[in-house]
DNA sequence: AGCGATCTGCGACTTTCGGACGAGGCGCGG
DNA sequence: CCGCGCCTCGTCCGAAAGTCGCAGATCGCT
């Protein structure tokens, strides 16, 4: 048995220790690719990625402490080299366009294959990018679709998070009349005519997140 | 190296193929334990199940095709002795409280360490029940929670949905003053007064699903 | 500079909600 | 039998939500 000259060193996040050694274990059978660290938020994955400087970072968005995308914002603002590979579960539209506006070089679902993740990572390490079908999709429809102002986006976190208009204008410093407007903007944007529904879209597409 | 005489088997249902083989080689590592087979979904799940008549079962509750707390139930009606343990990524008492009823022997959550796993595992096969800390908190929380009655609940879930009182009324066959008056009742068993903060409520506590 | 699109803000009006009462019927267990 | 919880339906009313029209500010593009 010989060892290969290099392997490519591979920086593991995720905030589910049961998946980051699978995956480790998957990767670490590859005569290529080798696991140098993991790290279970996005704070831990930043110092892990300052001190092994890996050749290429699986990341998953949803995590404590720091956020994914932002995770993926500061990975390429320190190394513009870095290559990240999103890893996750959900795929609403909003997300993957951040990630992908962020700087990564690939979108793939957990459901993949142990094998289509190999050869994504090798993709990825070859300077090529991998999308799954179903991002693709998505992103596909994300460019016909409409743009939320600031306001209407910080009136709908509030809307979701339960707060009144009155409630909503205090903490914009605006009238409750102007909460409305925009409001009514945003309904109309998304195709409802309730905050209720509005609420449900919005989760749908991942501009709010309720729990 | 000696082969043991009788490894338990071992049924991994999650509808993330990735997680499946990580988790498949954590298991298969032990001398004790290997996994005789996986499925994607609930009705794979009972199919194999059937076949191959595992000592335990892993089973994700969030997936496609057939919901993880009704796969738990069948199982167990099917095989009164089925040991099921539940390993999901979420812990809202709804979801942990079901699934316990419905007979599962263990929850937990898919931030476990892989030796936490299969000790979990372990004791599961000798007969001992395993509840990850956070499940056993929300338990508790949930002796004390007041229950809603399937009126309030079908209310709640058309409302979830976007639904106006009158169009609820339509679908309940009831009057919208009726309507009124479960939602009323639905609100004070959650501790608000709108019915978008009841839908954040009702969704962190797992009572509806918006996604 | 001019023009238009967009964001932002506001007032008035109508509809819907939500709370505060009450009240009858049904089923179940003490 | 009699309470008790659930479901049902009602009225009144104030408050909130949603719709309409309108106007100043800003920015990009010609």
């Amino acid at each position: 048995m010989l060892a290969p000259p290099t392997r490519a060193s591979v920086l593991l996040v995720d905030d589910h220790a049961l998946l980051r050694t699978g995956v480790a274990n998957i990767i670490n059978q590859e005569a290529d690719l080798h696991v140098v660290a993991e790290a279970g938020n996005g704070v831990e994955a930043l110092a892990a990625y300052d001190r092994f400087k890996p050749d290429v970072t699986l990341l998953d968005l949803r995590m404590p402490v720091m956020e994914g995308v932002e995770v993926v914002r500061r990975l390429r603002e320190r190394d513009p080299r870095a290559r990240v590979i999103v890893l996750t579960t959900y795929d609403t539209d909003e997300e993957i366009t951040r990630a992908l506006k962020a700087g990564a070089k690939a979108y793939v679902l957990k459901d993949i294959s142990a094998d289509d993740l190999v050869t994504c990572i090798r993709d990825v390490l070859a300077g090529k990018t991998y999308l799954a079908p179903a991002a693709a999709a998505k992103l596909a429809e994300d460019v016909t679709r409409v743009q939320l102002t600031p306001r209407e986006l910080a009136a709908l976190r509030l809307m979701a998070d339960g707060k009144s208009n009155k409630e909503i204008a205090n903490e914009l410093g605006i009238s409750d009349r102007t909460v409305k407007t925009h409001l009514g903007h945003l309904f109309e944007k998304l195709g409802v005519t309730s905050r209720t529904e509005a609420v449900k879209v919005a989760t749908r597409r991942g501009l709010v997140r309720l729990e």
